[in-house]
DNA sequence: TTGGTTACGTGACCTAGATCACATTCTTTT
DNA sequence: AAAAGAATGTGATCTAGGTCACGTAACCAA
């Protein structure tokens, strides 16, 4: 599938467009390619965009003192991503964002965003419920994150997301987790 | 300030509505008044409804094994309140709400809210901005949990809302920042 | 193919914060 | 104002997970 036809498939579920209309929002964004490794948002940068991910996987991560990786999102496909702080209250960005293997996004300015969210309603409510589930999701991760050890935690991950075992190296589901690589590690032993 | 003006002056930083469709969109809610202590949504129970504090200040909370509380969130007025997981998937509350003070909330269900979102563009506006700062909110709390250790958390919380440190009890506090009454006392003594 | 970089495993030790126990104060209620 | 119940402080101990150190395996790039 391409990546009009899978954006186009993901907004019919919460909004309803016509063919017409859905061209006219589908021409806003920017098809980009990456290689695995590149970076698509460096803490510093203004951001502008935000991105839809077409195929491949990226991450969504924090920094500290120069030292510890944090991941707030991998991102896979039908995801969308960017750092929405920084976007929304046109400041630069603290988080950064690159790509864990090659993969195609598609990139959306906050500009032509927000235009189309004013100029069709249903647009907007589209938007409305992507940040929704966002939302609801967050607050769950921040319940988990208080309520359970890492063990759980990362049981909770691979069952909702399989894929990424194989997907992503351990190191980085460890920054997704919040624990050091070793402590991941010895888990697995210990079965 | 009444209810009223309270909510009009809140939709009005992001959703231009007139007086008409103001008095409209208000009709849509029903003002109740709570004690200190009580409970307005509970664990299991079904949720309609959505809450938008007036007066007073609310908590929102997960019991886990029937022991040890989290708290997601603190409502004060102009603050909205839900078990959003719950309100927008049909399922059962898994989290608690309740009074730490007397408290006056507005009251609005899913049904009217979607239908109000229906009609009017810019109440769809104000909501999907509305969640927007809450998941740019709960994102950088997320961060905070993993980065920072208890005494930072502490600070950060106390910089943020400042009145929360004589009006809530401090074992509260802990059941936000995710630790012990005990070690936040702690804290306190060192300084 | 070989040398360098990144990923992963594992032992030894350390520390932030949890847990348990009990004392003290502050609030309600009567 | 007294009694009961919350909220808080603080010591003694315990533990999940961090940190450091080192070894091995896998994956490139030249």
């Amino acid at each position: 599938m391409g990546a009009k036809e899978l954006l186009q498939e993901h907004i019919a579920k919460t909004a309803v467009l016509t063919e017409k209309e859905f061209d006219y929002f589908f021409s806003h964004f920017s098809p980009i390619s990456f290689k695995k490794g590149q970076t698509i948002v460096s803490a510093g940068d203004h951001v502008d965009c935000e991105y839809f991910v077409v195929s491949g996987c990226l991450k969504a991560f924090f920094i500290n003192d120069e030292i510890k990786m944090y991941i707030l999102q991998f991102a896979m496909p039908t995801w969308w991503t960017s750092d929405y702080n920084a976007l929304y209250n046109q400041t630069t960005a603290t988080i950064n964002i690159d790509c864990i293997t090659d993969a195609e996004v598609l990139c959306l300015s906050n500009s032509d965003r927000e235009k189309l969210c004013k100029e069709f309603h249903q647009v907007e409510h589209f938007f409305r419920w992507r940040t929704n589930k966002g939302y609801i999701a967050s607050q769950k991760r921040l319940l988990s994150f208080m309520n359970n050890n890492v063990k759980k935690r990362y049981e909770e991950l691979l069952g909702l997301y399989p894929q990424l075992y194989n997907l992503v190296p351990k190191h980085l589901i460890a920054a997704y987790l919040g624990v050091s690589r070793e402590t991941l590690s010895r888990l697995q032993a210990h079965k």
